[in-house]
DNA sequence: TAACCTACCAAACACTTGTTAGGGAACGGC
DNA sequence: GCCGTTCCCTAACAAGTGTTTGGTAGGTTA
């Protein structure tokens, strides 16, 4: 035998998440309920057990994977909104910022739109439904600027108006394989392009 | 004891339907996975195996509940495709009809929302996957046509644009709500408004 | 060499899951 | 009254679930 099969001596912070990795992998794919723990321990090329030395419950996988993802999103978030610009530049940003996310965090941001309705009745996930009214807040008073100023359209609802954009930007989630025909950002900008124009032509 | 506790006269099919729909109910809140045959059998007022004298399996009710939806969906939109209308009244009339499933199934669509590509997987699930595709082929050629005749914009990438007129409109059930402020008709005209003209105020 | 730590395995535990088999109450037709 | 049907209950089963406990190979430190 020449070497050995493995070089055993990656650090404790860095095989955690690589098994996070992988159990957001099959967590998106199959579902968080759907999913054993012996099925992400397969993956990962060990047994069921040992995944409990890294973590002391499946719960807490999907709470470190969730609770990672958020904390990256606010903090691109506030960077934009530090930025202190105009309604429709910062709405530019932020579903810029958005498709970022997408492409940096595709299994969490499935995750959390599958899973995050059925999670937040517990009080461990709290912080889910903190997020998303937090989330509400900014969309919402950033499109009311823009009504106000001028910018966007005082004919639609303005509740329906955020629903409709920020489902738009997260559903992308579902379908969106990183290294695909498009990046991130000319994803944001064809989206901007249909959300703000429409699709029909001008005439 | 004055009365029955129950008029207990309900017949067949009328209590199969109203089993479904409590279970589809709980279904869409919980998740299928995360959902117990004893869950759905404490909603219907009765034990987890009389459940079984109605169904021969959990597995069966999902089927059955998305197999319901789809038939009733396609024929509305077979309805809307054999009018033989232009690609602007044609992709109209599909989301109004979209929103009318929604309001009228708005389980059946969530639980088709979360599980169809988990559930897509297994052969017994098939016409999930075919259903899938007789879609994207309505709304692509129909998306195709308006371009061709200068309906709608020829800029953009049409796969993109078929996926966020998709998504803009089933999302929707997820915080759809029956007996809300606004009808399936009046949310259907404002997307539409949204998805045509955009946002933005037009200068 | 000895003690120690990291990262995993082996094997089991208690519990929940979907499902089944047998029984029985209410009711209508005869 | 009797029979059959409808609809549900009681009680259990086997399989699968997340989790725990004790052990151990291999590397590092002393």
């Amino acid at each position: 035998m020449p070497t050995k099969k493995k070089p055993q001596v990656t650090p404790t912070p860095e095989r955690r998440r690589e098994l996070l990795a992988t159990a957001a992998e099959v967590f998106a794919a199959q579902g968080y309920n759907a999913t054993t723990v012996r099925r992400i321990a397969d993956e990962a090329g060990m047994l069921a057990g040992s995944l409990y030395y890294h973590f002391d419950s499946k719960e807490s996988m999907i709470d470190e994977i969730l609770s990672t993802f958020l904390d990256e999103l606010w903090q691109g978030y506030d960077a934009v909104l530090a930025a202190g610009l105009g309604p429709r530049e910062t709405i530019e940003a932020l579903v810029t910022e958005s498709f970022r996310e997408i492409d940096r965090h595709r299994p969490a941001v499935a995750i959390y739109q599958k899973e995050s309705k059925y999670l937040a009745t517990q009080p461990r996930f709290a912080y889910l439904a903190d997020s998303q009214a937090k989330f509400e807040k900014v969309w919402l008073s950033t499109l009311e600027r823009g009504v106000a100023e001028g910018t966007f359209r005082d004919d639609l609802d303005i509740r329906l108006t955020y629903r409709f954009v920020r489902d738009t930007v997260w559903v992308a989630a579902s379908w969106y394989r990183p290294g695909g025909h498009h990046s991130p950002e000319e994803i944001a900008r064809q989206y901007l392009s249909m959300v703000l124009d429409g699709i029909a032509l001008r005439t």
